[in-house]
DNA sequence: CAGTGTGAAGCACTTCACAGCC
DNA sequence: GGCTGTGAAGTGCTTCACACTG
């Protein structure tokens, strides 16, 4: 953060985030009033309780169904332990990659899903498959007992209303610059 | 899509995109309006319309900036081919990656950019360079007269609002959920 | 009569503005 | 004096509902 501050204001992280300094107020009033007036806010204690708000006090145990391009980047991308989600498994129902390694795990197969969901349950799972077969996968991962859901198949998915979903659909993300880009100036 | 329907009302795509009829309506009728009524749309003409005004109907060329897990991941990833997004460059500041293949492109140096960006003209640069060089890889960009970014790293990027800007941050993502099960039931 | 196109009502989120506290 | 916390006003998006048309 900024060098040291024992506190900031509202404003501040405001900037940052491209918001106004009332909507960052209001967003943390809902949780509770833990400023200061005149002062702003204890950067150790709002840090914490955004922390637990969050819920990332705990570490989360995810899994990674699809050792395909996107599957095999994301085991391999360290940011995501840093923020305090282990990867804890990888799936894939190719033969070819089953027993294959990514970095320190071996692909399993989907079958194995069900029985170690029990023994070591996960909380998130990471859905990486192509899109046919992404419903399937979230039935199976719903089955397992897994609660959370996020998905980079470009499908909806039908789930239970306790599970929540998040969608990560990229091609998505460069259409909505394609947009961007043909309705501006003619180029 | 369906089997073959030549035509299908608001209400299907509705469902599917998790959304209701009017909004269908009410989205597509800020474009004109070529439903016909008691009938529904057209397949051929609503996609081609869509195409259209999405701008999908031309290619659009992609540079990736950082050859690092993401970049390489997306360089590899041919989801994005299909969509018309080509990927005609990727480029790194790293002397140990430069000149690397990856899914037949020779990784280049960021120096090549501005000099690149004359000949080659690309229109959308993806950032996946770590967080603290986001903003000046952004500066580059920018100067090289790229006018859509689609950004990876966890930093707001400030630039001239003649350039569109999409963020895609998963650790974000995956604190959505973390809150979620988190503010459930007591697990 | 099925299904669009669209004003009007409803709703949720955002911004304003200011009393209250440090 | 500075800055939070929060009702009140404002704004834009979503849903409703229905006249209209192929």
């Amino acid at each position: 953060m900024e060098r040291g501050h024992a506190t900031i204001s509202s404003d501040e992280p405001a900037a940052r985030g491209g918001t106004t300094s009332a909507q960052v107020r209001k967003d943390l009033s809902f949780f509770g009033s833990f400023g200061k007036r005149g002062l702003g806010y204890s950067v150790p204690e709002l840090s914490s309780r955004l922390r637990k708000i969050l819920g990332l006090e705990r570490e989360w145990r995810v899994i990674i169904i699809g050792a395909g391009k996107i599957g095999a980047a994301l085991a391999q991308y360290h940011g995501f332990i840093e923020r305090g989600f282990r990867i804890t498994a990888i799936y894939d129902n190719d033969p070819q990659k089953i027993g294959r390694e990514v970095d320190g795990l071996t692909i399993r197969p989907i079958e194995c899903l069900p029985t170690d969901a029990e023994s070591a349950e996960a909380e998130i799972a990471v859905i990486a498959v192509p899109a046919n077969a992404a419903q399937a996968t979230a039935d199976l991962v719903v089955e397992a007992g897994i609660q959370a859901i996020m998905s980079f198949a470009p499908r909806r998915l039908t789930v239970p209303e306790d599970v929540a979903v998040k969608m990560v659909n990229m091609a998505m993300e460069l259409e909505g610059l394609s947009f961007a880009l043909t309705n501006r100036q003619p180029a």
